[in-house]
RNA sequence: UCCCCGGUAGCUCAAUGGCAGAGCAUUCGGCUGUUAACCGAAGGGUUGUAGGUUCGAGUCCCACCCGGGGAGCCA
């Protein structure tokens, strides 16, 4: 077996005619008497291997139709091109070796429920579909770091264990930190502000932690949140940054993960069709739009899941909702100077009915006003301070959002929840395996 | 916390209040081109838990446990 080469089924196109050895798992088999068909995955594609009873020892004929689902093995063999396969070739097997056996595996070629694959995690992860979106979400989070990474901005890493509440208001994770407590974060944005008022252009990108019991389609417990903030942006400079930023993303996506795509049966044209320029309207447009389609919405209100599709089905693209009512919205959201009771906010909800997946606006820069509104939200004064010294020592005018991860890749992806875009999914009643 | 749905073989599901079943998986046998292969056979059950009604409960009633979907909540 040591004098073949291995190769890896994603480039065996490249070995054809020649001897090579794959080394990965059995997926799936077939047999017909003097035939047997092995489909080896190897993590990096699905080929079939072909073990003709007289091309090969006895011996190693009779192993093969032994071999069950999931066992590792390394097949020798000759790649050939052949145009039943789905992906132009296939091994003429020479020799196959057990390397570790796999006894009666759980998840069988036919369909299982949700809540015995979750418990599978594990092993659900060696799945075709799960490959092709947990591809597709690795493409994303590449892009999310190229598009910055390209564009000037710096990587500033915010902490996950905070002192308190960035906003007060939401449940957090509790933890002991020594001889005091300690949050899980919800939100790198306080500590980016500070970071764009020293490199000006900044993003974060890791995981944040909400322990509301949310049992939707829309929830994690843990997710990750990629959150760019720039110093001397106002709210129109950060919708067209959030705009071009989306673009990027999921262009990229359609240009380098149209196979996975098509595995999920993904509509590649609603995506071909996200281009700039995005709509933008107000709050107040907004409220409009639901009133005149029967969704009745008073002035105030923040918008519910239903508001959200009830909007985004009016477009075909992400559209951005800007300027909502201060009262629910957080403390450092500014006050637009044009109306006292509106913040110069903006949330972007993608078409389709995915619900939100950037929220982010101007941030109040002056020192004044933002003591007003911490007072307002009754704050504890003494942990904000120095948040304050960013609106003390040079403060000028700044903006950002936080796009999250998960429903940006379960939108692309075209799934109806969001816990398969993440490796292991943390939710509300499950956090095993 | 609230509302709705569900829990039967390893998995997906069926069973009018009257013998607990099928497909897949597993094991054995058959087939030279299979694509969730196919054909034949075998093994596999404390029907989520605990009470109750009944001659008789997987099925009806009550409580609890677990899961799923949604709401509230969630920049």
């Amino acid at each position: 077996m040591s004098e073949y080469k291995h190769a890896y089924i994603s480039e065996i196109g490249k070995y054809e005619g020649q001897d090579v050895c794959i080394k990965g798992w059995l997926y799936n088999k077939r047999s017909s008497g003097k035939l047997h068909f092995l489909q080896v995955r190897d993590g990096s594609g699905i080929i079939q291997a072909v073990v003709f009873k007289g091309d090969v020892d006895p011996e190693v004929f009779e192993n093969a139709g032994r071999i069950t689902q999931e066992t590792s093995i390394v097949v020798c063999g000759t790649v050939k091109e052949d145009k039943r396969s789905t992906i132009g070739y296939e091994i003429g097997v020479k020799d196959v070796q057990v390397i570790g056996e796999s006894v009666e595996y759980p998840i069988t070629p036919k369909e299982h429920g949700v809540a015995f694959l979750l418990d599978k995690r594990h092993l659900w992860l060696r799945s075709p579909r799960q490959h092709a979106i947990l591809k597709i979400r690795h493409e994303i989070i590449k892009s999310v770091r190229d598009y910055f990474n390209n564009n000037g901005f710096l990587l500033i890493d915010a902490p996950i264990f905070t002192p308190s509440a960035c906003e007060g208001t939401t449940n957090l994770f509790e933890t002991e930190y020594f001889d005091e407590k300690a949050y899980l974060t919800q939100s790198g944005q306080l500590y980016m502000e500070a970071a764009a008022m020293a490199f000006g252009k900044v993003y974060c990108f890791g995981p944040t932690f909400r322990a509301e019991k949310s049992k939707t389609r829309r929830h994690l417990t843990e997710f990750w949140m990629v959150e760019p903030e720039v110093a001397y942006n106002d709210l129109n400079d950060n919708m067209d940054l959030a705009e071009d930023f989306v673009e990027y993303v999921v262009q990229q996506v359609v240009k380098n993960r149209r196979a996975e795509l098509e595995v999920l049966e993904r509509d590649i044209s609603k995506l071909e069709n996200i281009k700039k320029p995005f709509p933008r309207i107000t709050y107040d447009e907004a409220i409009e739009m639901l009133n005149k389609n029967g969704k009745e919405a008073p002035w105030g209100d923040d918008f519910g899941g239903d508001e959200e599709t009830v909007i985004s089905e009016q477009f075909d693209k992400p559209v951005m909702i800007h300027r909502y009512p201060s009262e629910v919205k957080a403390f450092y959201m500014k006050q637009d100077p044009q109306n006292a009771k509106l913040a110069l906010c903006v949330d972007m909800i993608a078409p389709e009915g995915y619900g939100e997946i950037i929220g982010g606006g101007q941030r109040e820069d002056n020192m004044d006003v933002l003591l007003n509104k911490i007072q307002e939200h009754k704050l504890p004064e003494e942990a904000f301070e120095w948040y304050m010294d960013l609106r003390r020592y040079g403060s000028v005018p700044h903006a950002g959002f936080g796009l999250g991860i998960e429903r940006t890749v379960s939108w692309i992806c075209g799934l109806h929840h969001v816990r398969e875009t993440i490796p292991f999914p943390r939710m509300m009643e499950r956090i095993r395996p």
